[in-house]
RNA sequence: GGGUCAGUGCCCGAGUGGCCAAUGGGAUCUGGCUGUAAACCAGACGGCUUAGCCUACGGGGGUUCAAAUCCCUCCUGGCCCA
């Protein structure tokens, strides 16, 4: 199957600055990079799509280039105050770009066994801490005219709201993604851009940077935004604003595999295709799937399946969907004690002292003790409401919970609303 | 530097001396219906030792019996001028 095929069929194309961009993918023997925001030590299920398109890349004899945006990120945020705090954040950012380099590790072949496709993590910080400001206005600035970055989209949008303004640092920053496209383009002969369609504007100035420095043709290409199926932007967790990780100590391979398991019926296909590596003829069974026995959720235990083995390894992926099925299908009352803790292994978990349930604990308490609620205000509102279960069994306002509850004689296993799991041993 | 407008709860945004823990919308959460969905319906949505009390309307100070609302000052931001 010609990688292109491939690409069209996933629908992984929204944008190319050439018609012959995927032609030559084809062929094999590009480079092509895509941009990583290294704010946190682990990448989220964002990121997973530049990823998996390094991968297919890599498959089809190119050669990727992860680029961790490490000097863009030290100005990316306006809101920076102090210089202690943008020292400490240079520290910062390295130990990011390092827990990110052991994630795509996971995802694409760095050895040099990968002979002419060996892929590379770079930091722009390299080069743009180092360039002086003369210099970059010389050597690029100069490349470029204020009428045509004024004209860019997400220029303009700025200018025309009387809320904010544009301060001069974020209107930089496509030049600064230019620069980075001909330092790449320059010392590591990448040819191609890969991004999401918001980066457009930006990768265009970057391959017409290249053609001006270089004399040379460089490409760019972008993919389609992944948008939940209300418009949100994708990747925040059920559980309010924060991302889903590709770290299983900050998402849970079980927590992953839910999210992805709840995923809409109308992204389902779509995530299919960005995020597994699925034949088509699987991808095609599953779409219908959707269509004719949506409540069996077919799709999406695939999905769930796949990107939890391609994260974290087919052993957490199985763990994930049994415990899924023990936790919402089974009388967790009856399980042995060894299925009960691998089915809440990935909960979070409190101790509490076997003499605080003798006497009996007010709920509330023991809910605020879990973090399962932020106060003592909000227990109460959810117990009031009845979304507070004690192995699965709601509990009514103002009873205690005693040492009658437990399961094996040390557990709780705590649920708030729907999902939200809390595992208490009994000390 | 000058002028001017603004800063309200997670976000947007009402409120211009007491009836304000603060209208409304969004987000979020809980329940119902479901497929551990979506949509929809209902409720909740600062904290606490909860018929009450405490902390809150950019920071600090002041006027007043009483301030998110008035005054002073500082900080931050938008626009215009230099």
């Amino acid at each position: 199957m010609k990688l292109s095929d491939d690409w069209h069929f996933r629908g992984l194309v929204h944008q190319v600055t050439d018609v012959g961009v995927l032609a030559r993918l084809d062929q094999g023997g590009v480079t092509a990079y895509a941009g990583f925001d290294p704010t946190a030590t682990s990448l989220h299920l964002g990121s997973l799509l530049p990823i998996c398109n390094l991968r297919r890349l890599q498959e089809g004899g190119n050669r990727p280039i992860a680029l961790a945006g490490g000097g863009t990120g030290l100005i990316g945020d306006p809101s920076f105050k102090a210089v202690e705090r943008k020292l400490l954040d240079i520290d910062q950012l390295e130990a990011n770009i390092e827990g990110i380099r052991e994630q795509l590790s996971r995802f694409l072949d760095f050895s040099a066994g990968a002979g002419a496709s060996q892929a590379l993590l770079l930091n722009n910080a390299t080069w743009l801490t180092t360039v002086t400001l003369t210099e970059f206005l010389r050597d690029v600035g100069k490349h470029f005219t204020v009428n045509q970055m004024v004209a860019k989209d997400s220029v303009k949008s700025r200018l025309d709201r009387d809320d904010v303004g544009l301060s001069f640092t974020e209107f930089s920053y496509m030049l600064l993604q230019s620069y980075d496209f001909l330092r790449l383009n320059i010392d590591h002969g990448c040819t191609l851009q890969l991004g999401g369609s918001d980066q457009w504007g930006n990768i265009t100035m970057g391959t017409e940077l290249i053609r001006k420095v270089t004399g040379e043709s460089a490409y760019g290409l972008t993919s389609p935004l992944l948008l939940r199926a209300d418009g949100e932007k994708f990747g925040k967790s059920e559980g309010g604003n924060e991302h889903v990780w590709l770290d299983a100590s900050m998402t849970s391979p079980f927590a992953l595999h839910q999210y992805l398991l709840n995923c809409d019926d109308v992204v389902a296909p779509q995530m299919l295709r960005f995020f597994t590596f699925l034949d088509h003829d699987t991808i095609a069974h599953l779409d219908a799937a959707i269509v004719t026995a949506p409540q069996e959720r077919e799709a999406q235990r695939a999905l769930a399946n796949a990107v939890v083995t391609l994260v974290h390894g087919d052993m957490a992926a199985i763990g994930a969907e049994r415990a899924g099925e023990v936790l919402f299908s089974e009388e967790i009352a009856s399980l042995d004690e060894a299925t009960l803790l691998q089915a809440v292994a990935d909960a979070p978990t409190s101790t509490i002292a076997r003499s605080e349930l003798l006497v009996g604990i007010d709920a509330a308490e023991l809910l605020t003790r879990c973090e399962l609620a932020s106060s003592k205000g909000e227990a109460r509102r959810f117990i009031e409401q009845g979304g507070v279960y004690v192995n699965n069994v709601r509990i009514e306002p103002l009873q205690p919970v005693t040492l009658a509850s437990a399961l094996h004689d040390h557990y709780l296993v705590i649920r708030r609303g729907r999902r939200q799991m809390h595992l208490v041993v009994i000390a």
